[in-house]
DNA sequence: GTGGCTGCAAAGCCTTTGCAGACAT
DNA sequence: ATGTCTGCAAAGGCTTTGCAGCCAC
């Protein structure tokens, strides 16, 4: 029960009531790689309880990502797609594949927090950032 | 007829049958600031030449994202948006108004082309790239 | 001439909504 | 006890599609 345990906290932890489906969601997109989009997170959800609806689905990723247990990944084509790894990352875009790939690299975190620390841009507070990087796979 | 010349180049420029209404909606995208939705810029094309029909302002919309001519945005939560400036550039996205702003900055620039050029990502071609940035403006 | 473009209407698809009943705290 | 969450089904809204006729080249 380490899993079941620790999404509980988790959950608590961010101002949420635990509920069973909550439970479930979390520890299935923990899980996930590459992205899932909604439908992708629901197919692995029904083979651990098939109940759950739609709606309650998409209503508690929402909540999710407002409270910030996993974010909402920008796409220029797709639907919505979902990120479980809330780290400072970063995201290679592959065009022909639909893949979005992570990219963490520690030179180039330092590089634009250094950045960020000493620009100002007036009027605002930067609260995140992150590269979206282009790219396609060498043939 | 300065405008509209120049608009049949870059068209052709790009591979791009001319046709009145190819000239009339890059001709409107082209003075559009803020990041349009397709709604936006279907409202803006109505106001000069109100017979273009949806399907065609969509078709065209992609078919100039395609070949380079403006940027789909990615957004994580709106309906899409394209950008009519393709240089190299960044975009501060406000959640709270939804509004998209283009940031530019010679030094992030160079920060982010030297950093690419020098790391490489084993198997992959980077194509561009471009930083998202989570803001809110100061109050 | 001909391949590509346009317009129309309809379809498609992902996501959201409204509401009544159930549940967590 | 009560405010929140869930499930259902239906609606919603943006975008795409199919196809016939037209146009740029």
């Amino acid at each position: 029960m380490k899993n079941g345990k620790r999404v509980q906290e988790r959950l608590r932890e961010h101002g949420l009531k635990v509920t069973p489906q909550r439970k479930v969601i979390l520890e299935v997109i923990s899980k996930m790689k590459n992205h899932p989009t909604a439908e992708m997170i629901m197919q692995e959800i029904a083979q651990v309880e098939p109940d759950i609806s739609t709606a309650t689905v998409y209503k508690t990723l929402d909540m999710f990502a407002e409270k910030g247990l996993i974010l909402r990944i920008k796409t220029d084509r797709d639907v919505m797609r979902y990120d479980p790894f809330i780290n400072r990352h970063h995201h290679l875009y592959l065009d022909e594949s639909d893949e979005i790939i992570d990219y963490e690299d520690e030179e180039l975190n330092r590089l634009l927090e250094q950045y960020f620390r000493k620009k100002n841009i007036p009027g605002m507070v930067i609260e995140d950032y992150r590269v979206e990087i282009k790219a396609k796979k060498e043939r």
